[in-house]
DNA sequence: CTTTAGGAAGCTTGACCTCA
DNA sequence: TGAGGTCAAGCTTCCTAAAG
């Protein structure tokens, strides 16, 4: 792009962020549909306040073969928040873009996979939060956003803020988790932060990338060959805590879902026996051997 | 359908180790 | 002791999957 089409382009892009900001998007929702708009501008090498309907046609149809239905839906989904938004235009063709129907499942670990992989981790602090996001059914950010404050061990059960939608809620505590917890903060003496980032600046927290690469690590130390991520240990708890009997609303609750499509696999578990919410998570926590705590 | 979080890749940085 | 190598962590960006 030439400096004075970048010069033109810069007002309606930055229309764009004020907008997805004054209707309370989440910062990874600003910065899914900003890129979209970057992207149909670098592809036609200009600001796309002018582009045909036949343009946006091709710009998607191109999109479709080189990228992931996901994508092309953000930014169809991104043009036209760009277009009545800022353009103050309808683009009601858009609508003829749909993605095929598909359903994926995850995989999911075993409860003795857990164990290995837990014991296989050879930092304590991936260690640790490998059995905290496992043992609470905690989402990566929910675990690493973990504050010391949020701990309630008197009632034996933790505040997740601002999880996936903005939304709070409790979890039970696993009593061995919270001796995990303990011990683990004992080394690094965080005055805020469960799990502290390794760097200079004091309010970081543990890196995502860095997790992933760890829990990666250890799955090829462990020989299995499951496509798994730190998101599979949440999946993997309901799918345990299911197969103990908890109901699958209980589950849905306690894992912040409010849909049951994604847990739909696995209702046809919920005609076992009710088992207590609280009692289930202790069962499966204990059924862990950490090395750790038979060294020390 | 729409929105949000997670995963992955590529690059940079810094700690740690070895060796001349 | 300093140069060079290695590796993990951190950071950014882009893409995909999951959840609302």
């Amino acid at each position: 792009m030439n400096p004075s089409e970048q010069l033109r382009f810069n007002y309606p892009y930055q229309q764009h962020l004020t907008n997805l900001t004054l209707q309370g998007k989440r910062p990874a929702t600003i910065d899914a549909y900003s890129r979209a708009v970057r992207r149909v501008a670098a592809y036609f090498d200009c600001c796309p306040d002018n582009l045909t309907t036949q343009d946006l046609k091709a710009y998607l149809d191109q999109l479709i073969a080189s990228h992931s239905w996901s994508t092309v839906k953000l930014d169809r989904n991104d043009l036209q928040f760009f277009y009545r938004h800022v353009l103050n235009k309808e683009w009601q063709w858009l609508n003829i873009v749909k993605p095929p129907q598909s359903k994926t499942l995850p995989d999911i670990l075993t409860v003795p996979e857990v164990a290995s992989v837990i014991n296989h981790t050879r930092q304590l602090r991936y260690q640790v939060f490998f059995l905290t996001l496992y043992s609470m059914g905690l989402r990566l950010g929910e675990g690493i956003s973990l504050q010391v404050c949020d701990i309630d061990s008197a009632r034996m059960q933790v505040h997740i803020r601002n999880a996936k939608g903005g939304k709070d809620r409790f979890v039970p505590l696993p009593t061995r988790t919270l001796t995990a917890l303990r011990f683990y903060w004992q080394t690094h003496r965080h005055p805020t932060l469960l799990f502290p980032g390794k760097d200079a600046k004091p309010d970081s927290v543990m890196d995502k990338g860095g997790v992933q690469k760890a829990l990666k690590r250890v799955l090829c130390d462990c020989n299995i060959a499951k496509s798994i991520s730190p998101h599979n240990l949440h999946h993997s708890f309901a799918t345990h805590l299911l197969e103990q009997g908890v109901d699958l609303r209980s589950v849905q609750t306690l894992l912040g879902h409010n849909s049951l499509n994604t847990t739909a696999r696995y209702t046809r578990l919920t005609h076992i026996a009710r088992l207590n919410t609280h009692d289930a998570i202790n069962q499966l926590a204990n059924g862990l051997c950490l090395s750790w705590e038979c060294e020390s």
